[in-house]
RNA sequence: GCCGAGGUGGCGAAACUGGCAGACGCACUAGCCUUAGGAGCUAGCGGAGCAAUCCAUGGAGGUUCGAGUCCUCUCCUCGGCACCA
């Protein structure tokens, strides 16, 4: 026997797959086969390569999907690269070469790593967002939904970075910095094309229900979305034709407002301001407010704010007049940008009471203990006080009634509101899809006055855009000199006129492109599509038919920080896709699993500049993709983070080292004493790799081979067992032992090997005994005996015996075959 | 502050519907084998005790014949959100 050389077989392995293309594991497409697609989330391609992180994730669905093909599944698991982003464009610009040479190389670098895995991806599906091909459907989808009103053009605030010169979305500002280069982020207001996923807040939120999706994600989209319901209620100005219309989730708190908030951007101030008396003061507050960085606002300092003098509203609950502030502690994109303050039972209204001294009025009485209305507000429900009608009644009751009598009043409508804001889609950087839109302004005019509706039958909202007509897709980008971006919020495609003028596809008019690109989410978002949509290295149109097949994706594998961001927009467009009747369901990913966090092996997360990174590629080359594979999965739950413990991973390769020498011992007629042990490491390893608990899975494993090791000799049908039970978890040494054992066939081919759940039965069972509860002895005993019969055995035993004797026997519990427990005084 | 997930040996962890707490692996200890070992094999390995036995699943109560598992309170760790009216 030679000795279990990782590196000889791994690759010999590699090259035997990759001989036909990797059509082992090919999904088949038309197939009558029941299916499963089972879905990674693809790596950005940076220029550090794979790490350790990226290879739980994927090891775990390789796993899966290999279970799955032995288990006569037809399994599309794909594999691709989500490459436009900000990263390569930098270390584009830097080292002056162009983003799609940069990307190129990293992608060669990823799929090469990944083929060091042995990971069975259908490569001939492999995706790249970058590839014309590929944006081309990005770019048409997008059109779907400009098409149906769900893309439209305004001028917003923003958030600028000043040093990487471009918008960035929400999510890419930290505590008011750069996520990427900390620099301080600014506002700007610009014209951006915008995606209306506000339309979809109560979907998104309501079908999270239907998902087998962890619960904490589950959770953080729904605070994400943060619905809530509550009134609208309308304050008339004194003196003036509009009302201040603000927005409350606590209604039963109306009776203690004080005064009335507005935020500094709210539009009613500057049509107020003929009635204001202290003017100056205000334009010197808004602005500073206005201006005042992300950074600053998220500083919780004192609560600040201005008076409208000269304006007065009215309390619709009890007609009582009340003062007008303007203070930035109130936001603009959230409601109304407006409140009713009630500093009794509000924590910041009442520190801006506090503040400015202004009045603090009692409404609401907790129930059960005592509470000092000077020193902090109330904000639980209780019972009504000082409200006219209503007091003595608990606030929910309190709620309805207020709102439907102001209802009645027309003071009042049910309202809900929503954290959630619409997607900004524009980005002033090259490295993206550019936007298929044409501005004609010949086109404009000429409908100025007619009302257009969209596909889904609402009004046009910008009705100077041309879509670029399909056939026109892709809508390349072009190459230009300098990708570096232009730093004056326009992209640098808006430097090539040549590119920028282009004639309207409506009229033939002159006409300009857009020249903003598509934010880093865009090709993610529905990339799991073009899987589908994918054979044979090309492109089909979109095809119910394959759809149907194939959607939703049975089981989504990736990390946790996605939770908001891709996993949010894929769902939205997903749903635009579905009333647009392009897919089939509501939802495109029905199960979805986060492996944990890999900490360094000093239990911090990995990072470059702390130097406690694992490269992966090193541990291959010592021990085998194979051992790498496996230590992954067993060190702890697929879901938990854990730290990298550097020494353990010997043991996995001392294990597969068993393993190997274990071919040794084989024989046609071997002893059968492991066989009960077989199917009971059947039935493990089925619901273990079934319900994604690996680490358990290895360890019946271990057990098993343990045990085979204590035996003279093996039989060839208890070893083949463990060959094929580990050969999802380790292919290429199983691929190997499965051919030296004389098969001509590839294990990986083979069927998932059945237990009988009759031979997994021990005849003797171990019973225990208790007194009182305590464990006291266990014995082997016949199966099925009857309670009688064990109790009798048992009060013989010493150890028992010592325990009652001169007690009474006042009861006995007794779980066949399992336990007996005297109770005894 | 709010939401979510967790607290079990020296370490990573097991324990299906309440039923022998610590499977499996690492590290460690002793022995065997070896010219050698960062190899292999055998045995041991939660704490106290010579032992019988007692104590142990963050802490305090409770339910139960029996609790890591169920209930109440409480402490701590990690992750997310955070002026959202």
């Amino acid at each position: 026997m030679q000795k279990y050389n990782h590196e000889k077989i791994e690759k010999k392995w590699q090259k035997e797959w990759a001989r036909d293309g990797f059509a082992e594991w090919r999904a088949e497409g038309g197939s009558k086969k029941k299916k499963k697609y089972i879905l990674d989330m693809f790596p950005y391609p940076s220029g550090d390569g794979l790490h350790v992180g990226h290879i739980e994730g994927y090891t775990a669905s390789d796993i899966v999907s290999r279970f799955s093909r032995m288990n006569g599944y037809n399994v599309l698991h794909p594999m691709g690269w989500d490459a436009f982003g900000l990263p390569t464009e930098n270390y584009a610009i830097k080292h002056k070469v162009h983003p799609a040479k940069v990307t190129e190389k990293n992608v060669n670098n990823f799929r090469a790593q990944l083929q060091r895995m042995g990971f069975s991806y259908d490569w001939s599906r492999e995706v790249n967002t970058t590839d014309p091909e590929y944006y081309k459907w990005t770019q048409w989808i997008f059109l779907e939904l400009f098409k149906r009103g769900f893309a439209y053009e305004a001028e917003v605030p923003v958030n600028w970075c000043p040093s990487c010169k471009t918008v960035l979305a929400n999510e890419e500002v930290i505590d008011g910095a750069c996520d990427r280069c900390h620099s301080e982020v600014v506002h700007k207001n610009l014209k951006q094309w915008i995606l209306k996923i506000t339309a979809y807040a109560d979907r998104l939120l309501s079908d999270l229900d239907d998902l087998d999706w962890p619960e904490r994600i589950k959770e953080m989209q729904r605070n994400w979305i943060g619905k809530s319901h509550g009134a609208l209620i309308k304050f008339p100005l004194v003196d003036y034709k509009f009302p201040v219309e603000v927005f409350t989730t606590r209604p039963d708190t109306l009776f203690g407002v004080t005064y009335v908030v507005l935020a500094p951007e709210h539009k009613l101030i500057e049509e107020l301001k003929d009635y204001v008396t202290n003017w100056d003061e205000v334009v010197e507050y808004t602005s500073v407010a206005k201006n005042r960085s992300e950074r600053e606002r998220q500083e919780k300092k004192e609560k600040t704010g201005v008076e409208l003098k000269g304006i007065v509203v009215i309390n619709p609950a009890n007609k009582k007049e009340v003062p007008v502030w303007v203070a930035d502690y109130v936001l603009m994109g959230y409601g109304t940008g407006a409140v009713m303050a009630v500093p009794a039972h509000d924590e910041r209204d009442f520190a801006f009471a506090k503040n400015y001294r202004l009045p603090i009025e009692t409404v609401i009485q907790p129930i059960s203990y005592n509470w000092d209305a000077t020193v902090a507000a109330y904000t639980e429900e209780g019972k009504m006080v000082n409200s006219g009608e209503f007091d003595g009644l608990g606030s929910g009751e309190a709620m309805e009634g207020i709102v439907s009598k102001l209802k009645e009043q027309g003071f009042a409508e049910d309202a809900v509101k929503y954290k959630l804001r619409d997607w900004v889609f524009s980005r002033q950087r090259y490295w993206g899809e550019p936007i298929p839109l044409i501005f004609c302004v010949a086109c404009a005019e000429k409908i100025k006055n007619k009302t257009l509706k969209t596909k889904n039958g609402g009004e046009v909202l910008n009705p100077g855009w041309v879509a670029v007509p399909e056939d026109d897709l892709p809508l390349a980008l072009p190459n230009v000199k300098h990708y570096e971006p232009t730093g004056n919020a326009e992209s640098p495609l808006a430097g090539i006129t040549k590119w920028v003028n282009t004639t309207c596809p409506r009229c033939g008019g002159e006409a300009r492109r857009e020249t903003n690109t598509m934010p880093q989410w865009a090709g993610s978002s529905w990339y799991y599509l073009a899987y589908i949509m994918r054979e044979n290295n090309t492109y089909q149109a979109p095809n119910a038919r394959d759809f149907k097949y194939w959607l939703p994706v049975d089981m989504y594998i990736g990390g946790a920080e996605h939770a908001v961001l891709h996993l949010l927009y894929a769902r939205f467009w997903h749903k635009v896709l579905y009333d647009a009747k392009i897919v089939p369901t509501k939802e495109p990913f029905y199960a979805l699993r986060n492996q944990g966090l890999i900490l360094g092996p000093d239990g911090v997360k990995m990072s470059k500049s702390r130097g406690n990174v694992i490269n992966p590629d090193a541990v291959v080359k010592e021990y085998g993709a194979d051992t790498l594979r496996m230590f992954e999965m067993f060190m702890g739950p697929f879901e938990d983070s854990k730290p990298w413990d550097v020494r353990s991973i010997v043991g996995i390769r001392r294990f597969l080292e068993r393993v190997w020498g274990l071919q040794v011992k084989t024989q046609d007629d071997g002893s059968d004493d492991a066989e009960r042990l077989m199917h009971q490491t059947i039935k493990k390893v089925t619901e273990d790799i079934g319900t994604m608990h690996f680490n358990t899975a290895i360890s019946a494993l271990m057990v098993y081979v343990n045990a085979l090791a204590e035996q003279e000799v093996v039989s060839n049908k208890t070893y083949k067992t463990l060959l094929l039970l580990l050969a999802p978890l380790a292919p290429h040494i199983t691929a190997e032992l499965w051919q030296l054992m004389g098969n001509e066939k590839s294990i990986h081919s083979e069927a998932w090997p059945n237990y009988d759940p009759k031979r997994i039965v021990e005849e003797h069972s171990t019973l225990v005994v208790q007194v009182n509860g305590k464990t006291r002895d266990s014995l082997k005993i016949a199966r099925g005996i009857s309670e009688e019969g064990a109790l009798a055995v048992v009060t013989k035993l010493e150890r028992i015996a010592s325990h009652i004797q001169d007690k009474e026997i006042v009861r006995v519990v007794y779980v066949q075959d399992k336990l007996i427990n005297i109770v005894a005084k």
